[in-house]
This record gives C-alpha cells, structure tokens and sequence, in this order.
DNA sequence: CAACGGACCTGCCTGC
DNA sequence: TGCAGGCAGGTCCGTT
C-alpha cells in the first residue's frame, strides 16, 4: 500500500497529535507482523514523552525521549486515532494509549508492516542505515538524476526494479515508478544501464514533480489506505498509467500496457515512452 | 555482485 | 451461491 506520499501524509498527521504529548501505555493483542513487534517497546515506550515523528523512505520513527520507534506500514497497514475504550476490531493489533485520552490504534490485515525499537540512534537500524537517499536531495534532480545514472552501470534490470530498490533510492514503491517512468518518456522495462545520464535527470525531475503531488494529494488510496484521521488519499485519479490497462492514454490515446518485471506488473504508455 | 523466485499474510475481485 | 485462481501499495532471504 503506501509508498512516500502515504507515509508522509500519515507523518504529518502524527506530527501533528503526538508532538509533546506521552505515551502512556502499549498494548500488542498480536506481535506476530512480518518481524515480530520488538518487547523492548512495551518495556520502554509507557511514560516516554514524544518529541516529534520523522520519515525515512517508507518508515516512520517516532522519537522519543527514551529513544525511537520505527513503524513501517508494509502494504496494508494503518495508523488510526480512535476515542479511548473503542473496542479494537480484527487486524487491530497494536494501541498507543496516549495521554489525552485517546488511542493511536496500528491495522494491518496481511501483516506485513514493522515496529520496531531504534533506540538511540534509529537510523542505524539495519533497517534503516543501508537505504538509498531520499528522492529529492539538496542538489535538486539534477543531483539524484546523476545518483541513479551512477547505481545503473553495469546493471541490466529494468529501470522499474531499479526505481523499486530502496538501497538505491528511498521511498518509491510501484505506483511512483511506473508514473515517474510514464512522465520522463521512458518505458518500464528499459535496461536500467542503458539509459543516459540527461535522461535520468529527467526521470529525477519527474519523480521529484509526481511525488510532491501526490503528498499534495494526500497520497494514494487504491484500495484501503487512509490517513490516520481517516481521509483517502487523492491522487488516485491523476495516475497516467498505474492500474489503467487498457484504458487511453491521457496524453495520446493509445491504450495503457500492462507487463509483469520480477512477477510484479509494470504500466506504460508504447506511444508516449520509449 | 546482480537478478530472480519465493516467502511472508489476508482480502477482494473475477470467472466458471 | 460457492469455489478456485489471480492479484494487491513491500521487504527480505536464498539460490543461481
């Protein structure tokens, strides 16, 4: 489910409600998510006061006074305030009791997501310390473009995967490749160390431009994704290619393909990328 | 190294 | 109506 922009929408939202409150309590009715929930959370997160929410890639980390806590939302999972003593429902796993009164309340029915201790210095988890740089750097795309360029030599995977490799490059997931590849004129499937530097500064400036959107937009909801006030995302229907097989093109007409790279599909446009 | 398939889970949609 | 099969926003591991 969420790639950057979901997960930056549902960072802001935290942000928002949990900087300078405390944690008052946690409860796990089931640990068991794709790496079990760490116990030194619920051994050390009651009482800790929260000094804000950051974002790296996919993952969120709640800082704390007593360290931090990585949360990653895999591809169903979901962050919810709800009042407090609301009756937890199925794939309601995990309750962040907070002092005001109400619950952070973490969903997620294919358990896939993450939460983790980071202790001191959360970006040195492993799952944290060998991500690639956020999309959009100091140097702008040019910079990022010239990054890409740089990790696709001698690399012959489509540029699709290499978009979806977070070692590369943090944050994107499938929606966002295939729609930056559509914008930048290039198709999916495209060697990746076959593509020139000026053309993966354009990729850069279009996945720089299609994720802003999106965080605009409040993400994407395909299915069941939603803020964690309950909000959709809105950026479905600006999509180009993602999940329109078949349809037209918006920019010419011709119909959207769908092909399957590494067993997961790929959209473009044959007229519009090459 | 890089690339690929499979594993981890549940739910929803389609077609028979 | 039921059931099988395919598909889904993401990582991580083992094998070639």
């Amino acid at each position: 489910m969420p790639e950057l922009p979901e997960v930056e929408t549902t960072r802001r939202l935290l942000a928002r409600r949990l900087a300078g409150g405390r944690v008052a309590g946690v409860s796990v009715r089931c640990g068991a998510l794709r790496t079990p929930v760490d116990a030194e959370i619920a051994a050390r997160l009651p009482g800790a006061r929260v000094l804000g929410v950051g974002r790296r890639g996919k993952f969120l980390v709640i800082e704390t006074d007593r360290g931090g806590v990585i949360s990653h939302l895999g591809m169903s999972g979901r962050w919810s305030f709800v009042p407090d003593g609301c009756a937890p429902g199925k794939h309601d796993h995990i309750d962040l009791h907070l002092d005001g009164g109400e619950l952070l309340r973490y969903h997620d029915p294919r358990r896939f997501g993450a939460f983790l201790w980071g202790g001191e210095s959360p970006s040195e988890h492993p799952s944290l310390a060998r991500l690639g740089p956020e999309p959009w750097g100091e140097g702008g795309a040019e910079e990022i473009g010239d990054h890409l360029w740089s990790a696709a030599r001698r690399r012959s995977a489509p540029l699709r995967n290499l978009l979806l490799d977070g070692e590369v490059v943090a944050g994107v997931g499938n929606i966002y490749a295939n729609e930056a590849a559509h914008r930048a004129g290039i198709r999916p499937q495209r060697s990746a160390g076959k593509i020139s530097r000026v053309r993966y500064r354009a990729l850069a400036a279009a996945l720089e431009a299609v994720l802003a959107e999106a965080i605009e937009r409040g993400g994407t909801t395909l299915r069941d994704y939603a803020d964690p006030e309950g909000n959709e995302g809105g950026f479905g229907d600006r999509c180009l290619v993602y999940g329109r097989e078949g349809e037209p093109c918006r920019g010419c007409g011709k119909r959207v393909e769908r092909i399957v790279l590494s067993a997961r599909s790929a959209f473009f446009c044959p007229r519009c990328q090459r």
